[in-house]
DNA sequence: TATTGTTATACTCTATAACTATA
DNA sequence: TATAGTTATAGAGTATAACAATA
């Protein structure tokens, strides 16, 4: 078991948001609200369901995550005008401001993680993981 | 945020454990428990306590694993005589078969998601996740 | 008194289902 | 009637705390 590529994404993955989590506390933030953010950096304005679909979530969770980043203004929540049942997201200044801050978290990380790594190793690493992700469509 | 190898393992590692957990349903295990007959496949019979700080889990949580390992006959729990409070854990010859059951399902999963990788890729994500565990104390 | 296993309880995360408003 | 968002409720998973037996 130990020897899969499976058995190890899964420890590997458990091990890491643990400590990515860890380093958002301070900023009050959980993973998924990254992942919200993320999503609204990387392309138009997007309403809740289509952020659910992206996400794989239930669109009741997009709510308390939008929620909590409309508080904090990290994101505005607008009314479509052509279509007044949509909430249109859109990510403000301070929010891009926030994401950037997180990149940043996420890059200590991977320094703690794969510091002992050469660098032709940190390269195959980031490539293969970068292929599976997206093959299996999660964002690039 | 995507490029990081923090995203894209937080990411993966969500994806392939919940399939991984779907593939063992048929089995009756989540992948708690094949942590549990992973860990005592690759030592010495173990106690329960020894078997939560190994994980990395509530020694609570080892009670319900080990109670549902047991009633399938995976593992035998047999009271450490040199003292007498200890659960000696250990796994049984059809708990073998069951792991191996398991392995085989990793390996499929394994295929499933490397399958459109070159050889050399396949070896590099393997190496660079193998460093990765061993430098964080997972199983190797 | 300290430790092992167990049980009781509570907390976090998230989904499903019911509800409101728009279409 | 169908869909977007919201709210209410429920379930899974796991930890913490209290407890029993043994040291």
């Amino acid at each position: 078991m130990p020897a899969t590529v499976t058995f190890r994404l899964g420890t590997l993955g458990a091990l890491v948001t643990e400590r990515f989590t860890a380093k958002l506390a301070d900023l009050d933030l959980k993973p998924k609200h990254v992942g919200v953010l993320t999503v609204l950096a990387g392309g138009p304005p997007t309403s809740q369901q289509e952020l659910a679909g992206l996400m794989g979530v239930a669109p009741s969770l997009i709510v308390s995550l939008a929620d909590h980043l409309e508080s904090i203004g990290a994101i505005a929540r607008t009314r479509d005008p052509g279509d007044r049942r949509r909430m249109v997201l859109t990510l403000t200044p301070p929010g891009r401001k926030l994401l950037a801050k997180c990149a940043g978290l996420a890059r200590d990380l991977d320094a703690e993680l794969t510091g002992s790594l050469s660098a032709d190793q940190r390269d195959q690493l980031a490539g293969a993981l970068g292929h599976l992700a997206a093959e299996n469509g999660l964002p690039t």
